[in-house]
DNA sequence: AGCACGATTAACT
DNA sequence: GTTAATCGTGCTC
């Protein structure tokens, strides 16, 4: 099998050029053999423990740990009592990012994806980041698993670039009690859907 | 040991 | 627009 994956150094740079630049890449799970993904289209950013968005604002804990850890591994966490979020660990190790797959395109094991948001159409298979680990059936235990290695069964990998025309950016979404600038600081990228025509 | 809250979602009114 | 579902994590006592 021929692998074309993101390699480590991809994700050994600044979180805001590897959230800008995952965009239009292809997250692929494989599961017996099948491929099971779609094009990222959506992505946040989360760095230091400065940024009091980001989960290691707490700093080194059990939880946090990955995010300290080599880039280019998962770190897939539970929240909400419910749901799983998928992020990919970025920046030199020792220091804590990661960027937050929020949504992506199906365009492998449709199928698959169809029988696990079967309750929804399918605009609302893989729109949110809760949404696409159910869809692909990513949960904890692909919490630290490497995203670079050959023969990994979870990975993103190479796919045709997005222009900067069709990427936009905002604040981040989903915290409540985050202060400024955290709050509004534009680290979420976004594909526009023209381009996706 | 107990508690408040969360990088959300789906099903309500 | 509002809200229940549901539990790991990190903080306080």
């Amino acid at each position: 099998m021929k692998y074309n994956l993101l390699t480590r150094e991809f994700y050994n740079r600044n979180t805001l050029q590897v959230a800008r630049n995952i965009l239009g890449k292809r997250l692929v799970k494989i599961e017996n053999g099948v491929r099971i993904g779609g094009l990222i289209v959506e992505a946040e950013a989360y760095r230091g423990e400065e940024d009091l968005g980001c989960h290691a604002k707490a700093g080194r804990t059990p939880r946090t740990e990955v995010m300290y850890g080599e880039p280019g591994h998962a770190y897939v966490y539970f929240t909400y009592g419910m749901h799983w979020m998928l992020n990919a660990v970025c920046e030199q190790k020792g220091y804590p990012a990661a960027v937050l797959i929020r949504a992506i395109l199906p365009t492998d094991g449709i199928p698959v994806i169809a029988s696990r948001r079967n309750s929804q159409p399918r605009k609302f298979w893989t729109d949110g980041p809760a949404k696409l680990c159910k869809a692909l059936a990513i949960d904890g235990n692909f919490n630290a698993a490497d995203l670079c290695a050959p023969g990994a069964n979870l990975y993103i990998e190479q796919a045709d670039p997005v222009p900067d025309w069709a990427v936009t950016t905002g604040p981040r979404v989903g915290f409540n009690n985050v202060p400024e600038p955290w709050l509004s600081i534009p680290w979420r990228f976004r594909v526009v859907p023209e381009f996706l025509d």
